[in-house]
DNA sequence: CTGCAGGTGGGTA
DNA sequence: TACCCACCTGCA
């Protein structure tokens, strides 16, 4: 096992947050984490994570952002009490950087589901499709490449359970293997979310999801059915309000970590109790 | 059994 | 532009 010593970082919240589906719980607060190809066991002990796998520190230090400057984050976007107690509720909660087709692949299968759905989605896809290995007495998939899905038929795509949304995923492994994403990390963030949209499946909200947990634009707002009602509870008196008015004040309330405020807030919606 | 869920595309006025 | 509704599937 790696070590790394790591302040302003949550391990578990950060991976169980509904921003990435691709992992499995291991024993003692263990995890194996797969990020498109790369794989890696990991746990935390306080302020040291735990690591071992095929990818470097440099690669797990960008998918979990530990080289963004966390406090200063946190400080520009602690506009009030409703992300403040977000915050604190939820410390060490980081956006996430993942491989970019897992990202589409994974926000694809988002709309009308839901977390444990989409994780089974995505583990499925896995292990009819990807490559399986052995490690420490137990087998896992790596995620399927999108040369491999380009080639499967959609109806047996459907069978990793994704119902309506297979022939999306097909449609996006063929985008991919046409080498249409390359260029993509190279656009400005509202030039990306276009590019993007190109693909049928992904609209505007998936489209914002993928610039913020892949791409690593901090700016990113996705307006989902959560966020809408608890910034219209929080900021707009309860009021129903357009998916745009949220999206515009969010970006203008919290700034250029905006989608930092949009991912504890997210997140506080979602855990409260009742 | 019915109804609904972390959106989107396609159709209509 | 601004609505409407179907869409797979799992789960209440």
């Amino acid at each position: 096992m790696e070590k790394k010593f790591v302040r302003g970082f949550n391990l578990s919240k950060t991976l169980e947050s509904g921003q990435f589906f691709n992992y499995y719980s291991l024993d003692q607060q263990g995890y194996l984490v797969v990020d498109g190809g790369c794989f890696f066991e990991v746990r935390q002990e306080n302020e040291k994570i735990l690591f071992k796998g095929n990818c470097s520190e440099e690669h797990i230090i960008h998918l979990f952002s530990l080289d963004k400057p966390y406090d200063l984050i946190l400080k520009s976007i602690s506009k009030d009490n409703n992300v403040g107690k977000a915050i604190s509720d939820n410390y060490g909660l980081r956006i996430m950087r993942q491989d970019l087709w897992q990202c589409v692949i994974s926000f694809i299968c988002s709309s009308v589901s839901n977390v444990p759905r989409i994780r089974s989605n995505i583990i499925h896809l896995s292990e009819l499709f990807g490559k399986k290995l052995s490690n420490d007495g137990y087998a896992f998939h790596l995620f399927p490449s999108f040369d491999t899905l380009c080639k499967v038929d959609e109806k047996d795509i459907a069978k990793a359970g994704m119902g309506f949304r297979a022939k999306y995923v097909k449609e996006a492994a063929l985008w991919f293997s046409e080498g249409r994403h390359l260029g993509l990390k190279n656009l400005n963030h509202s030039m990306a979310r276009e590019h993007l949209m190109e693909i049928k499946g992904i609209g505007r909200k998936i489209a914002e999801c993928i610039c913020l947990f892949s791409l690593g634009f901090d700016d990113a707002f996705p307006v989902d059915v959560w966020i809408k009602r608890e910034m219209e509870r929080m900021y707009f008196k309860g009021k129903s309000t357009k998916i745009d008015e949220i999206e515009s004040f969010g970006k203008e309330y919290f700034g250029r970590y905006c989608g930092w405020a949009q991912e504890f807030l997210f997140h506080n919606a979602r855990t409260r109790k009742n």
